[in-house]
DNA sequence: CCAGACGTTGTT
DNA sequence: GTCTGG
DNA sequence: CCAGACGTTGTT
DNA sequence: GTCTGG
């Protein structure tokens, strides 16, 4: 996630929104790429489910294609960006609903996709910061971000970064409207590496277009336990 | 003062 | 090589 | 993140 | 909107 993600739970049907009138999926998600919508949780309204475009567009844009190269944020950093310093603050922190990421493991001149996630197949939250952009027509796009940290013992091999997973008591915190800004950047770590498991996968999962079940399969003969 | 950027990743 | 679209 | 385009004029 | 560079 930092550029690709799955979410493969059905949509809490309970309270689902999409602000901004994007289609809700019907089933699962295998292959959630940047600039399309996918569901987080507000601070401002932590209950329901929301649809946000991935891709953080600034309010003062001109132009929405900058949500393009706004897919991360360094968590690093995060507090001395202009474009992302004010959204710590101010509660527009949201949690990003997923249950594994990808990430491509360069070698030389090849590329190989892996799938990360939780040996326990548990979804999880990863931090995130949202943003409402109006363009001067009356539409608008609600986006969001994820933060990425250095990597744990078992993203280090594959890549050097990886998205902010927060284990639940974080994830309370960074989600609670009172909470001191310092204590909300503390959170901001690599998640437990013993609790993740990864495996290569294969390489259809580099196509946008291809969003199906056989995308987590493992890539033979490099089976997980 | 105004103009222009505001971001990350990866790769070399 | 670099930008755009998904 | 990767994949795919990257251009204009004129004619139908 | 706000910060940086000139």
């Amino acid at each position: 996630m930092c550029g690709r993600y799955t979410f493969t739970r059905k949509p809490e049907a309970s309270r689902v929104l999409s602000p901004d009138g994007a289609p809700v999926p019907e089933g699962p998600r295998y292959n959630i790429a940047p600039t399309q919508y996918a569901p987080i949780r507000l601070l401002s309204d932590p209950e329901p489910v929301y649809y946000y475009r991935w891709g953080l567009i600034p309010f003062w844009a001109k132009d929405a294609k900058i949500g393009a190269s706004m897919i991360n944020a360094r968590s690093e950093t995060v507090d001395e960006k202009p474009a992302f310093r004010n959204l710590i603050r101010q509660g527009s922190r949201c949690l990003v609903l997923a249950d594994s990421f990808y990430e491509w493991k360069t070698d030389g001149k090849t590329k190989q996709p892996y799938r990360i996630g939780l040996r326990s197949g548990a979804p999880f939250f990863c931090a995130g910061l949202t943003s409402v952009w109006r363009n001067p027509a009356g539409g608008q796009i609600s986006s969001y971000t994820i933060l990425t940290t250095s990597p744990n013992e078992l993203m280090e091999g594959i890549h050097d970064r990886m998205p902010v997973i927060l284990p639940r008591e974080a994830a309370a915190v960074w989600m609670d409207p009172r909470a001191e800004t310092g204590d909300c950047l503390a959170l901001l770590r690599p998640y437990e590496s013993a609790e993740m498991l990864a495996y290569p996968v294969s390489s259809r999962v580099g196509n946008v277009r291809n969003d199906d079940a056989d995308l987590i399969l493992p890539l033979s003969p490099d089976v997980p336990a």
